[in-house]
DNA sequence: AGCTGTGAATATGTTCACAGCG
DNA sequence: CGCTGTGAACATATTCACAGCT
């Protein structure tokens, strides 16, 4: 259990997603050892940053050499909780709700959809797969007796909140949110917005502004 | 035309998409005017925070009163460039591609889908509702006729990296990818990345760690 | 009196640059 | 000799605190 030296910031976190799927490419690729600067150049930041992310949880380097490929992506995995299965409430059996549900790269990653929770009794009882659609009655007692700590919630605004509420009771620590409004929770609750109409509001904002003001020397353009 | 003061933040024109949806809700509530501090209320962010980000672009409040909620909605949008219609090539007509097809929140602010690609055959030809899948090779045409500036990718990653070109070959200035990969672009291009993954990655670090080391004294804690 | 708009102070995140290990 | 690990320098973002309009 390697020593943690500081704080790592969100962003940090976030990045070390990004190496670990790049250890895994290059793994494919047949490389067995990586240098900051080439993970960085896979990942899109600085060498510097890669060194400096992960300092805050170890020493995985060797001086003159670089990192190896197969260990860091263990130290990763564990680091981010991936060394082990968790078990996810899905609630919202829409469009958005089948697509993760058949999402490949949550499986990959330990994260099973062990139930389904739908308002619409049109939809309750049908099946995905394996998994049966339950009533939102069932939400106590399937969160409870699945042992689920994440939950996927990709409901419409308005029985969100409540919802959330509900799987808090039950037990849950972690929300993905696609519903598009700002949930309420326990500071210690952790949830994460995925905001689709934000994300394309960004973008009409960057091209938008594009004709009247570029003044973005953009750091992102490759060394060498 | 609001003269800019200072250069906004990343972190300020995500929240500028907030601030929005909070008055298209206090607008429902009747309200006419608005308060920093209620709006921060809504969208959990600081009173400070809010004027700040607004003051980057314009003085749109009245001292002593507050914000009018009307006149501020039509700023936000003109801001974030959604005064105008967008039309989007949607690249992926699978299941997260229909789910997004299907989203209300886009036509709700300007985005229309309209045209929809795919390189499997078998689903060439079909139609969603009024828009007809067309085969990769009409991309660049697609692209040009209907004058999209903008495209949202949901392929797997393997064919990412080509098909970003080509959009921006044919005038695509801004991409939502959905394939977890870094793709690369030159930096005018503006790219924003939902990795689906990597959120609940995130989540998984938190609750993980929760056991471990809590030190947080998280400022969400509303005040009275 | 109330609430905005904004410089100044603080906190946080990133980059530099180099000592030191392999 | 190369590349990591890291304090120190720098840059950016947030919060404070208050002057100034309404």
């Amino acid at each position: 259990m390697p020593r943690r030296r500081s704080k790592p910031s969100e962003s940090t976190i976030r990045r070390l997603s990004l190496y670990l799927r790049a250890l895994e490419g290059l793994g494919e690729e047949g490389e067995s050892t990586a240098s900051s600067e080439l993970l960085a150049g896979r990942v899109g930041t600085t060498a510097a940053q890669v060194r400096k992310d992960l300092s805050h949880f170890g020493s995985f380097g060797k001086r003159g050499l670089g990192y190896e490929v197969a260990p860091l992506q263990v130290h990763l995995k564990e680091i981010l909780g991936l060394h082990r299965r968790w078990p996810v409430v899905l609630v919202g059996a829409g469009r958005i709700g089948s697509a993760l549900f058949e999402y490949p790269h949550f499986g990959a990653r330990g994260f099973e959809i062990v139930a389904i929770l739908d308002r619409d009794p049109a939809k309750v009882g049908r099946r995905w797969g394996e998994v049966e659609i339950s009533p939102m009655d069932e939400l106590e007692s399937v969160v409870h007796d699945r042992k689920a700590e994440l939950a996927i919630l990709t409901i419409p605004w308005d029985g969100a909140q409540d919802v959330a509420e509900a799987l808090v009771a039950a037990g849950v620590r972690g929300i993905l949110n696609f519903a598009p409004l700002q949930l309420r929770l326990p500071p210690e609750i952790e949830v994460n917005d995925v905001n689709l109409a934000l994300e394309m509001e960004a973008l009409s904002f960057a091209l938008h502004l594009g004709g009247s003001q570029v003044d973005g020397v953009d750091a992102r353009s490759g060394e060498g």
